[in-house]
DNA sequence: TACAATTAGTTTGCATACAAATTAAAAATA
DNA sequence: TATTTTTAATTTGTATGCAAACTAATTGTA
C-alpha cells in the first residue's frame, strides 16, 4: 500500500508520538502537581531556581526554552504565592533580578513525592532512558540550527 | 555532588527534555505551516482526514488523544476554511459528523513540502528513528495506566 | 553629547489544551 | 411508559506558549 502520501500518514511520524508523549506526561504531572497548587510549568521553574537560587527573565528563557512573555506572568504568579521574589537591578534597571525565598526553598522538600509518583507512570529502562535521552538531545540541536528560519 | 535532591534537578529528568523537543519541533512545524495558512493541530487534525476521509468528535479524540473541548472550536475553524464539513447525523442528534471536502483533500497536495521541510531539521538515522519510536510507544502505553488517577 | 541602535521585560493577540459544567439526545430501567 | 442514567458535543474558566508590538533603559556612534 505504498503511495507518494504514505510520508503524511501519522502512524509514520515521529513528532506526533513525542508530542502526545510530552501532552500526556504533563497532563500527569499537573494531577500530581494539584496536591501542592502547582502547575508543570511553575514546577519547572521553581526546579530551575531550586539550583540557582538567583537570575533573571533572559536566563531563564535561555535555560528552559520558554519566551520572555511567557515566563513573565508565571513569575509574577509565583512572586504572589510567596516562593520568588521580583526586584528592579539598580545596577540597570532594565534587568530584573529574580530569587527565590525561603517559602520557595522549603517548598523542595514537600516535592519530593512528585518525582517519586511519576516515575511510577514513566518506568524505563536505565537502558532506554539513555539512548531517549542521547536522541532527545540530537533533535533539540539540530533544531537549534533553524530555530531564526 | 550526590544529594537527596538529585532526582529534582532539571537534567537528571527525561520528562523535561522530552517536553523541550515536543515544544520546539511544534514551533518548527508552526513556522512551516504558516506557508499553507495552518497550525500544528489543525494539521494533525487534516492528517487524520486526509486518512480517514468522515469521522466525529469521538473518534478524533480517540485517535489524536486530544480533549473533545480542543477540537470542537478547531473542527468549525476547519470548517470555515473549507476543508471539512460538520453536520448533525440523522440516526443520532447528538453525532456530529465530520467529513472532509474536495478543498480538504487537495490541501494535501500542497502539504507535501511540510514532512520535507521538517525531515531537514529532525536527522535521524533508521535506528534512532525506532529504538524513540519504541520507546515513546512504551511510556505512552505506561500513562494510559494512570490516565484516570 | 545628541541620536540611533540595542537590549530586557512586559503587553497584546491568537491558538491551543484540559477540567468541569452544561446541553441535548438516546439508552437503560424501574 | 416515565424517569434515571449515560453519552456526544459544546461552553466556560484557567493556564500556558509564541510572535509581534511596545516601553524603558543602556550602549554605540556620528
Amino acid at each position: 500500500m505504498a503511495s507518494k502520501y504514505n510520508q503524511l500518514r501519522l502512524k509514520n511520524q515521529l513528532c506526533f508520538p513525542i508530542y502526545l508523549c510530552s501532552k500526556e506526561i504533563v497532563r500527569r504531572y499537573d494531577k500530581v502537581l494539584k496536591r501542592i497548587n502547582l502547575t508543570y510549568t511553575q514546577y519547572i521553574i521553581m526546579m530551575y531556581f531550586w539550583e540557582t537560587k538567583k537570575s533573571n527573565v533572559k536566563k531563564i528563557s535561555n535555560a528552559l526554552l520558554l519566551d520572555s512573555s511567557t515566563i513573565s506572568p508565571i513569575l509574577k504568579k509565583l512572586e504572589k504565592k510567596g516562593f520568588l521574589l521580583r526586584e528592579k537591578s539598580n545596577a540597570d534597571e532594565r534587568n530584573l533580578i529574580v530569587s527565590i525565598t525561603n517559602k520557595g526553598m522549603k517548598l523542595q522538600d514537600d516535592a519530593f513525592f512528585v518525582s517519586k509518583e511519576m516515575e511510577k507512570c514513566i518506568k524505563l529502562s536505565e537502558n532506554d532512558i539513555k539512548s531517549m535521552y542521547t536522541i532527545i538531545n540530537q533533535i533539540l540541536m539540530n533544531l537549534e540550527d533553524f530555530s531564526n528560519e
